[in-house]
DNA sequence: TTTTAAATTGACCGTTCGGTCAATGTTTTT
DNA sequence: AAAAACATTGACCGAACGGTCAATTTAAAA
Protein backbone atom coordinates (compact mmCIF):
# COMPACT_ATOMS: atom_id res chain seq x y z
CA UNK A 1 0.00 0.00 0.00
CA UNK A 2 0.78 3.94 -0.30
CA UNK A 3 1.76 5.54 2.77
CA UNK A 4 2.44 8.91 3.33
CA UNK A 5 -0.33 11.82 3.33
CA UNK A 6 -2.83 12.66 0.58
CA UNK A 7 -2.58 15.46 -2.46
CA UNK A 8 -3.97 18.33 -0.93
CA UNK A 9 -5.24 19.18 -3.93
CA UNK A 10 -7.64 17.55 -6.47
CA UNK A 11 -5.05 16.72 -9.84
CA UNK A 12 -8.15 16.58 -11.82
CA UNK A 13 -9.56 20.21 -10.97
CA UNK A 14 -5.77 21.34 -11.05
CA UNK A 15 -5.38 20.00 -14.58
CA UNK A 16 -9.02 21.34 -15.95
CA UNK A 17 -7.67 24.51 -14.49
CA UNK A 18 -4.28 24.43 -16.09
CA UNK A 19 -6.21 23.96 -19.74
CA UNK A 20 -8.41 26.56 -19.21
CA UNK A 21 -5.01 28.82 -18.95
CA UNK A 22 -3.69 26.97 -21.83
CA UNK A 23 -6.52 27.73 -24.51
CA UNK A 24 -6.23 31.44 -23.06
CA UNK A 25 -3.24 32.25 -23.58
CA UNK A 26 -1.71 29.37 -25.63
CA UNK A 27 1.52 26.83 -24.90
CA UNK A 28 3.82 29.27 -25.22
CA UNK A 29 2.40 32.53 -23.96
CA UNK A 30 1.67 30.78 -20.46
CA UNK A 31 4.49 30.75 -17.60
CA UNK A 32 4.70 27.84 -15.23
CA UNK A 33 3.98 31.22 -12.63
CA UNK A 34 0.67 32.00 -13.55
CA UNK A 35 -0.05 28.65 -14.03
CA UNK A 36 1.17 27.59 -10.54
CA UNK A 37 -1.23 30.29 -9.16
CA UNK A 38 -4.50 29.29 -11.03
CA UNK A 39 -4.16 25.85 -10.63
CA UNK A 40 -3.22 27.36 -6.81
CA UNK A 41 -0.44 24.48 -5.87
CA UNK A 42 3.11 24.46 -4.93
CA UNK A 43 5.87 24.30 -7.72
CA UNK A 44 6.95 21.25 -6.63
CA UNK A 45 3.60 19.48 -6.65
CA UNK A 46 3.22 20.22 -10.42
CA UNK A 47 6.11 18.81 -11.22
CA UNK A 48 5.39 16.17 -9.21
CA UNK A 49 2.17 15.27 -10.41
CA UNK A 50 2.20 16.34 -13.81
CA UNK A 51 6.08 16.05 -15.13
CA UNK A 52 6.95 19.24 -17.21
CA UNK A 53 5.17 22.12 -18.89
CA UNK A 54 4.87 20.01 -21.87
CA UNK A 55 3.46 16.92 -20.06
CA UNK A 56 1.19 18.95 -18.58
CA UNK A 57 -0.08 20.51 -21.68
CA UNK A 58 -0.27 16.80 -22.95
CA UNK A 59 -2.56 16.20 -20.82
CA UNK A 60 -4.53 19.10 -21.12
CA UNK A 61 -5.06 18.45 -24.72
CA UNK A 62 -6.00 14.80 -23.75
CA UNK A 63 -8.33 15.84 -21.02
CA UNK A 64 -10.04 18.78 -23.68
CA UNK A 65 -10.42 16.32 -26.83
CA UNK A 66 -12.02 13.71 -24.62
CA UNK A 67 -14.61 16.39 -23.19
CA UNK A 68 -15.21 18.25 -26.58
CA UNK A 69 -15.98 14.88 -28.68
CA UNK A 70 -17.95 13.14 -26.79
CA UNK A 71 -20.36 16.56 -26.36
CA UNK A 72 -20.15 16.64 -30.38
CA UNK A 73 -21.04 13.00 -30.92
CA UNK A 74 -23.39 12.48 -28.55
CA UNK A 75 -25.13 15.99 -30.18
CA UNK A 76 -24.88 14.66 -33.91
CA UNK A 77 -25.96 11.19 -33.09
CA UNK A 78 -29.16 11.42 -30.70
CA UNK A 79 -30.87 8.63 -31.97
CA UNK A 80 -34.41 9.89 -31.09
CA UNK A 81 -34.02 12.73 -33.51
CA UNK A 82 -33.64 13.04 -37.30
CA UNK A 83 -29.82 12.95 -38.23
CA UNK A 84 -29.79 16.13 -40.35
CA UNK A 85 -31.51 17.90 -37.35
CA UNK A 86 -28.65 16.70 -35.03
CA UNK A 87 -26.34 18.34 -37.54
CA UNK A 88 -28.71 21.82 -37.51
CA UNK A 89 -28.58 22.31 -34.09
CA UNK A 90 -25.07 21.61 -33.48
CA UNK A 91 -23.67 24.06 -36.33
CA UNK A 92 -26.60 26.49 -34.95
CA UNK A 93 -25.09 26.26 -31.49
CA UNK A 94 -21.35 26.61 -33.04
CA UNK A 95 -22.10 29.66 -34.76
CA UNK A 96 -23.82 31.24 -31.72
CA UNK A 97 -20.53 30.30 -29.48
CA UNK A 98 -18.44 31.79 -32.10
CA UNK A 99 -19.96 34.64 -32.60
CA UNK A 100 -19.34 36.30 -29.57
CA UNK A 101 -16.20 38.72 -29.68
CA UNK A 102 -13.37 37.52 -28.45
CA UNK A 103 -14.57 33.73 -28.19
CA UNK A 104 -11.46 31.75 -27.67
CA UNK A 105 -12.36 29.02 -29.88
CA UNK A 106 -11.25 25.51 -29.82
CA UNK A 107 -8.13 24.56 -27.73
CA UNK A 108 -7.23 21.39 -30.26
CA UNK A 109 -7.09 23.54 -33.48
CA UNK A 110 -5.67 26.61 -31.62
CA UNK A 111 -2.78 23.98 -30.54
CA UNK A 112 -2.70 22.97 -34.55
CA UNK A 113 -1.52 26.36 -35.61
CA UNK A 114 0.86 26.81 -32.65
CA UNK A 115 2.99 23.56 -32.36
CA UNK A 116 5.43 22.78 -34.83
CA UNK A 117 5.17 20.12 -37.33
CA UNK A 118 7.62 18.04 -36.60
CA UNK A 119 6.88 17.70 -32.87
CA UNK A 120 5.35 14.28 -33.51
CA UNK A 121 3.81 13.47 -30.29
CA UNK A 122 1.76 16.59 -30.07
CA UNK A 123 1.33 16.04 -33.66
CA UNK A 124 -0.54 12.59 -33.14
CA UNK A 125 -2.66 13.95 -30.55
CA UNK A 126 -3.96 17.12 -32.46
CA UNK A 127 -4.66 14.34 -35.47
CA UNK A 128 -6.63 12.00 -33.62
CA UNK A 129 -8.76 14.56 -32.17
CA UNK A 130 -9.30 16.30 -35.50
CA UNK A 131 -10.02 12.22 -36.84
CA UNK A 132 -12.53 11.97 -33.78
CA UNK A 133 -14.79 15.19 -34.88
CA UNK A 134 -14.90 13.83 -38.37
CA UNK A 135 -16.01 10.60 -37.33
CA UNK A 136 -18.40 12.10 -35.40
CA UNK A 137 -19.98 14.05 -38.46
CA UNK A 138 -19.52 10.57 -40.74
CA UNK A 139 -22.04 8.74 -38.50
CA UNK A 140 -24.58 11.30 -38.54
CA UNK A 141 -24.64 11.55 -42.23
CA UNK A 142 -24.36 7.62 -42.73
CA UNK A 143 -27.73 7.56 -40.63
CA UNK A 144 -28.98 10.22 -42.27
CA UNK A 145 -28.32 8.57 -45.75
CA UNK A 146 -29.78 4.92 -44.54
CA UNK A 147 -32.65 7.26 -43.79
CA UNK A 148 -33.29 8.66 -46.80
CA UNK A 149 -32.18 12.38 -45.80
CA UNK A 150 -29.11 12.39 -47.96
CA UNK A 151 -29.04 10.99 -51.64
CA UNK A 152 -27.83 7.79 -52.00
CA UNK A 153 -24.87 9.10 -53.89
CA UNK A 154 -23.33 11.31 -51.63
CA UNK A 155 -19.95 10.71 -50.41
CA UNK A 156 -20.74 10.66 -46.43
CA UNK A 157 -16.92 10.51 -45.54
CA UNK A 158 -15.90 13.61 -48.06
CA UNK A 159 -18.99 15.12 -47.12
CA UNK A 160 -17.63 14.87 -43.47
CA UNK A 161 -14.48 16.09 -43.86
CA UNK A 162 -15.68 19.31 -45.61
CA UNK A 163 -17.91 19.79 -42.44
CA UNK A 164 -15.21 19.09 -40.25
CA UNK A 165 -12.68 21.80 -41.97
CA UNK A 166 -15.32 24.08 -41.89
CA UNK A 167 -16.00 23.72 -38.46
CA UNK A 168 -12.22 23.77 -37.32
CA UNK A 169 -12.40 27.08 -39.29
CA UNK A 170 -15.26 28.81 -37.92
CA UNK A 171 -14.10 28.00 -34.94
CA UNK A 172 -10.49 29.86 -35.60
CA UNK A 173 -12.28 32.35 -37.52
CA UNK A 174 -14.71 32.86 -34.54
CA UNK A 175 -11.69 34.54 -32.03
CA UNK A 176 -11.04 37.93 -34.46
CA UNK A 177 -14.44 38.39 -35.69
CA UNK A 178 -16.36 41.31 -34.55
CA UNK A 179 -19.76 40.69 -35.68
CA UNK A 180 -22.27 37.58 -35.97
CA UNK A 181 -22.68 37.83 -39.80
CA UNK A 182 -19.66 35.80 -40.84
CA UNK A 183 -19.84 32.51 -38.26
CA UNK A 184 -23.43 32.68 -39.26
CA UNK A 185 -23.02 33.16 -43.16
CA UNK A 186 -20.44 29.95 -42.82
CA UNK A 187 -22.99 28.03 -41.26
CA UNK A 188 -26.01 29.26 -43.35
CA UNK A 189 -23.54 28.07 -46.01
CA UNK A 190 -23.12 24.76 -45.40
CA UNK A 191 -26.70 24.04 -44.33
CA UNK A 192 -27.91 24.93 -47.51
CA UNK A 193 -25.46 22.52 -48.80
CA UNK A 194 -26.79 19.76 -46.93
CA UNK A 195 -30.51 20.22 -48.52
CA UNK A 196 -29.17 19.37 -52.09
CA UNK A 197 -26.66 16.54 -50.77
CA UNK B 1 18.22 64.96 -47.78
CA UNK B 2 18.53 62.50 -45.65
CA UNK B 3 22.52 62.45 -44.87
CA UNK B 4 24.86 59.73 -43.69
CA UNK B 5 25.41 55.99 -44.84
CA UNK B 6 22.80 53.64 -46.61
CA UNK B 7 21.37 50.89 -44.39
CA UNK B 8 23.90 47.98 -45.33
CA UNK B 9 21.04 45.33 -45.86
CA UNK B 10 18.05 45.28 -47.85
CA UNK B 11 14.68 45.80 -44.99
CA UNK B 12 12.45 43.84 -47.42
CA UNK B 13 14.35 41.02 -47.68
CA UNK B 14 15.17 41.00 -44.22
CA UNK B 15 11.48 41.05 -43.40
CA UNK B 16 10.37 38.23 -45.63
CA UNK B 17 13.23 36.44 -43.72
CA UNK B 18 11.52 37.32 -40.27
CA UNK B 19 7.74 36.66 -41.73
CA UNK B 20 9.96 32.96 -42.55
CA UNK B 21 10.66 32.47 -38.94
CA UNK B 22 7.65 33.50 -37.54
CA UNK B 23 5.55 31.29 -39.99
CA UNK B 24 7.63 28.22 -38.75
CA UNK B 25 8.17 28.80 -35.62
CA UNK B 26 5.13 30.90 -34.11
CA UNK B 27 4.96 34.28 -32.27
CA UNK B 28 5.59 33.95 -28.80
CA UNK B 29 8.53 30.78 -29.91
CA UNK B 30 10.60 32.99 -32.09
CA UNK B 31 12.99 34.64 -29.74
CA UNK B 32 15.37 37.73 -31.01
CA UNK B 33 18.39 35.89 -31.01
CA UNK B 34 17.24 33.48 -33.63
CA UNK B 35 15.49 36.09 -35.39
CA UNK B 36 18.71 38.62 -35.78
CA UNK B 37 20.82 35.23 -36.89
CA UNK B 38 18.33 34.72 -39.97
CA UNK B 39 17.76 38.54 -41.08
CA UNK B 40 21.39 38.27 -40.84
CA UNK B 41 21.68 42.11 -39.32
CA UNK B 42 22.69 43.58 -35.65
CA UNK B 43 20.42 44.60 -32.80
CA UNK B 44 20.54 47.93 -33.09
CA UNK B 45 20.08 47.80 -37.17
CA UNK B 46 16.40 45.75 -36.06
CA UNK B 47 15.18 47.61 -33.45
CA UNK B 48 15.85 50.90 -35.36
CA UNK B 49 14.74 49.69 -38.58
CA UNK B 50 12.04 47.97 -37.11
CA UNK B 51 10.59 49.22 -33.46
CA UNK B 52 9.72 46.15 -31.38
CA UNK B 53 9.43 42.53 -31.62
CA UNK B 54 5.79 42.93 -32.02
CA UNK B 55 6.04 45.85 -33.97
CA UNK B 56 8.11 43.42 -36.50
CA UNK B 57 5.54 40.80 -36.04
CA UNK B 58 2.71 42.93 -37.47
CA UNK B 59 4.74 44.19 -40.19
CA UNK B 60 5.44 40.65 -41.10
CA UNK B 61 1.66 39.81 -40.94
CA UNK B 62 0.63 42.38 -43.13
CA UNK B 63 3.46 41.26 -45.80
CA UNK B 64 1.86 37.96 -45.83
CA UNK B 65 -1.45 38.97 -46.53
CA UNK B 66 -1.03 41.28 -49.30
CA UNK B 67 1.37 38.29 -50.69
CA UNK B 68 -1.27 35.08 -50.21
CA UNK B 69 -4.48 37.23 -51.25
CA UNK B 70 -2.79 39.06 -54.56
CA UNK B 71 -2.07 35.19 -55.42
CA UNK B 72 -5.47 33.76 -54.46
CA UNK B 73 -7.62 36.45 -55.84
CA UNK B 74 -5.53 36.50 -59.02
CA UNK B 75 -6.17 32.71 -59.30
CA UNK B 76 -9.66 33.00 -58.29
CA UNK B 77 -10.81 35.31 -61.02
CA UNK B 78 -8.67 34.80 -63.84
CA UNK B 79 -10.93 36.38 -66.62
CA UNK B 80 -10.09 34.02 -69.16
CA UNK B 81 -11.10 30.95 -67.64
CA UNK B 82 -14.97 29.63 -66.06
CA UNK B 83 -15.00 31.18 -62.24
CA UNK B 84 -15.61 27.66 -60.83
CA UNK B 85 -12.74 26.15 -63.19
CA UNK B 86 -10.43 28.75 -61.21
CA UNK B 87 -11.93 28.02 -57.96
CA UNK B 88 -11.70 24.27 -58.61
CA UNK B 89 -7.96 24.69 -59.31
CA UNK B 90 -7.20 26.64 -56.56
CA UNK B 91 -8.98 24.05 -53.90
CA UNK B 92 -6.80 21.27 -55.45
CA UNK B 93 -3.53 23.61 -55.31
CA UNK B 94 -4.22 24.25 -51.20
CA UNK B 95 -4.85 20.10 -51.12
CA UNK B 96 -1.95 19.17 -52.87
CA UNK B 97 0.46 21.74 -50.77
CA UNK B 98 -1.38 21.02 -47.79
CA UNK B 99 -1.35 17.43 -47.96
CA UNK B 100 2.51 17.11 -47.45
CA UNK B 101 3.67 16.31 -44.05
CA UNK B 102 4.69 18.80 -42.32
CA UNK B 103 3.19 21.67 -44.35
CA UNK B 104 3.21 24.81 -42.43
CA UNK B 105 -0.06 26.34 -43.10
CA UNK B 106 -1.03 29.77 -43.33
CA UNK B 107 0.57 32.35 -41.13
CA UNK B 108 -2.06 34.45 -41.24
CA UNK B 109 -4.40 31.39 -39.75
CA UNK B 110 -1.77 30.24 -37.17
CA UNK B 111 -1.78 33.71 -36.18
CA UNK B 112 -5.11 34.08 -35.38
CA UNK B 113 -4.94 31.07 -33.15
CA UNK B 114 -2.21 32.50 -31.40
CA UNK B 115 -3.15 36.10 -30.57
CA UNK B 116 -5.11 37.14 -27.59
CA UNK B 117 -8.66 37.53 -28.53
CA UNK B 118 -7.91 41.20 -27.05
CA UNK B 119 -5.31 42.52 -29.05
CA UNK B 120 -7.66 44.92 -31.28
CA UNK B 121 -4.59 45.65 -33.31
CA UNK B 122 -3.66 41.97 -34.13
CA UNK B 123 -7.10 40.94 -34.19
CA UNK B 124 -7.88 43.90 -36.91
CA UNK B 125 -5.32 42.97 -39.36
CA UNK B 126 -6.39 39.14 -39.11
CA UNK B 127 -9.79 39.77 -39.72
CA UNK B 128 -9.09 42.09 -43.02
CA UNK B 129 -7.26 39.16 -44.31
CA UNK B 130 -10.05 36.62 -43.69
CA UNK B 131 -12.75 39.41 -45.42
CA UNK B 132 -9.96 39.78 -48.64
CA UNK B 133 -10.03 35.70 -49.10
CA UNK B 134 -13.70 35.75 -48.45
CA UNK B 135 -14.30 38.60 -50.86
CA UNK B 136 -11.95 36.32 -53.40
CA UNK B 137 -14.16 33.56 -53.21
CA UNK B 138 -17.18 36.07 -53.53
CA UNK B 139 -16.28 37.38 -56.64
CA UNK B 140 -15.56 34.15 -58.52
CA UNK B 141 -18.64 32.73 -57.37
CA UNK B 142 -20.63 36.30 -58.32
CA UNK B 143 -18.89 36.10 -61.92
CA UNK B 144 -20.21 32.14 -62.08
CA UNK B 145 -23.53 32.79 -60.85
CA UNK B 146 -23.92 35.90 -63.76
CA UNK B 147 -22.13 32.78 -66.24
CA UNK B 148 -25.23 30.67 -65.23
CA UNK B 149 -22.66 28.31 -63.62
CA UNK B 150 -24.64 28.63 -60.02
CA UNK B 151 -27.74 28.71 -59.64
CA UNK B 152 -29.57 32.48 -59.51
CA UNK B 153 -30.89 31.18 -55.90
CA UNK B 154 -27.30 30.31 -54.64
CA UNK B 155 -26.62 32.71 -52.12
CA UNK B 156 -22.89 33.56 -53.41
CA UNK B 157 -22.08 35.41 -49.55
CA UNK B 158 -23.06 32.56 -47.58
CA UNK B 159 -21.66 30.30 -50.40
CA UNK B 160 -18.07 31.94 -50.28
CA UNK B 161 -18.16 32.30 -46.62
CA UNK B 162 -18.12 28.50 -46.44
CA UNK B 163 -15.28 27.90 -48.70
CA UNK B 164 -12.83 30.98 -46.93
CA UNK B 165 -13.85 28.58 -43.50
CA UNK B 166 -13.16 25.11 -45.19
CA UNK B 167 -9.79 26.50 -46.91
CA UNK B 168 -8.82 28.06 -43.52
CA UNK B 169 -9.20 24.82 -42.03
CA UNK B 170 -7.88 22.76 -44.09
CA UNK B 171 -4.56 24.43 -44.03
CA UNK B 172 -4.66 24.58 -40.16
CA UNK B 173 -5.46 20.52 -40.45
CA UNK B 174 -2.79 20.04 -43.09
CA UNK B 175 -0.12 20.84 -40.36
CA UNK B 176 -0.96 17.35 -38.29
CA UNK B 177 -1.71 15.12 -41.36
CA UNK B 178 0.41 12.63 -42.42
CA UNK B 179 -1.42 11.32 -45.76
CA UNK B 180 -3.06 13.40 -48.54
CA UNK B 181 -6.24 11.51 -47.72
CA UNK B 182 -7.61 14.22 -45.47
CA UNK B 183 -6.87 17.17 -47.38
CA UNK B 184 -8.18 15.79 -50.55
CA UNK B 185 -11.33 14.49 -49.19
CA UNK B 186 -12.49 18.14 -47.92
CA UNK B 187 -11.42 19.31 -51.52
CA UNK B 188 -13.52 16.78 -52.87
CA UNK B 189 -16.34 17.69 -50.87
CA UNK B 190 -16.30 21.03 -51.16
CA UNK B 191 -15.99 20.43 -55.25
CA UNK B 192 -18.82 18.23 -55.49
CA UNK B 193 -20.73 20.98 -53.58
CA UNK B 194 -20.22 23.46 -56.39
CA UNK B 195 -22.29 20.49 -58.93
CA UNK B 196 -25.61 20.79 -57.20
CA UNK B 197 -25.06 24.46 -55.99
C1' DT C 1 5.12 5.17 18.99
C1' DT C 2 8.45 4.78 15.81
C1' DT C 3 9.34 4.55 11.10
C1' DT C 4 8.98 5.81 6.49
C1' DA C 5 7.06 7.25 2.15
C1' DA C 6 4.81 10.90 0.23
C1' DA C 7 3.47 16.07 -0.14
C1' DT C 8 4.55 20.85 0.56
C1' DT C 9 7.24 25.01 0.74
C1' DG C 10 10.11 28.37 -1.12
C1' DA C 11 14.76 29.43 -2.05
C1' DC C 12 17.71 28.85 -5.75
C1' DC C 13 19.80 27.51 -10.47
C1' DG C 14 21.54 28.79 -15.07
C1' DT C 15 19.54 30.44 -19.27
C1' DT C 16 17.17 33.19 -22.21
C1' DC C 17 14.03 36.74 -22.83
C1' DG C 18 13.06 41.52 -25.13
C1' DG C 19 15.14 45.80 -25.08
C1' DT C 20 18.69 49.73 -24.36
C1' DC C 21 22.78 52.36 -24.99
C1' DA C 22 27.41 54.28 -25.40
C1' DA C 23 31.07 53.96 -28.58
C1' DT C 24 32.47 53.72 -33.20
C1' DG C 25 32.18 53.85 -38.12
C1' DT C 26 30.43 55.67 -42.55
C1' DT C 27 28.72 58.80 -45.92
C1' DT C 28 26.71 63.02 -47.44
C1' DT C 29 25.99 67.94 -46.96
C1' DT C 30 27.88 72.37 -45.76
C1' DA D 1 37.86 69.84 -44.00
C1' DA D 2 34.26 70.09 -40.69
C1' DA D 3 29.98 68.80 -39.22
C1' DA D 4 25.79 66.52 -39.05
C1' DA D 5 22.91 62.47 -39.62
C1' DC D 6 22.63 58.03 -40.15
C1' DA D 7 24.25 52.83 -39.48
C1' DT D 8 26.64 49.22 -36.97
C1' DT D 9 28.58 46.73 -33.18
C1' DG D 10 28.43 44.35 -29.00
C1' DA D 11 28.27 44.87 -24.17
C1' DC D 12 24.86 45.25 -20.90
C1' DC D 13 20.20 45.45 -18.36
C1' DG D 14 16.55 43.68 -15.21
C1' DA D 15 13.05 40.44 -15.56
C1' DA D 16 11.10 36.20 -16.48
C1' DC D 17 11.78 31.69 -18.10
C1' DG D 18 11.46 26.39 -16.98
C1' DG D 19 13.25 23.41 -13.71
C1' DT D 20 15.66 21.53 -9.30
C1' DC D 21 16.39 20.56 -4.55
C1' DA D 22 17.09 20.53 0.51
C1' DA D 23 14.37 21.15 4.42
C1' DT D 24 10.09 20.44 6.55
C1' DT D 25 5.51 18.70 7.44
C1' DT D 26 2.04 15.22 7.19
C1' DA D 27 -0.09 10.89 7.77
C1' DA D 28 -0.30 6.02 6.96
C1' DA D 29 2.22 1.54 7.98
C1' DA D 30 4.75 -1.22 11.16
Amino acid sequence: MTRGPDKQFDPEIALEKAMQLFWDKGYAATGMKELLEVMGIGRKSLYDTFGSKRDLFLKALKKYSQTVVSEIFQALNNPDRPALENVRDVMLEIADVNSKPMSSGCLLGCSMAQCRTDDAEMADILRKHMQRVERAYHEAFARAQADGDLKPTTNVQNLARLFMSAHQGLVLVGRVTETPEIPQGIVDGALTVLETA
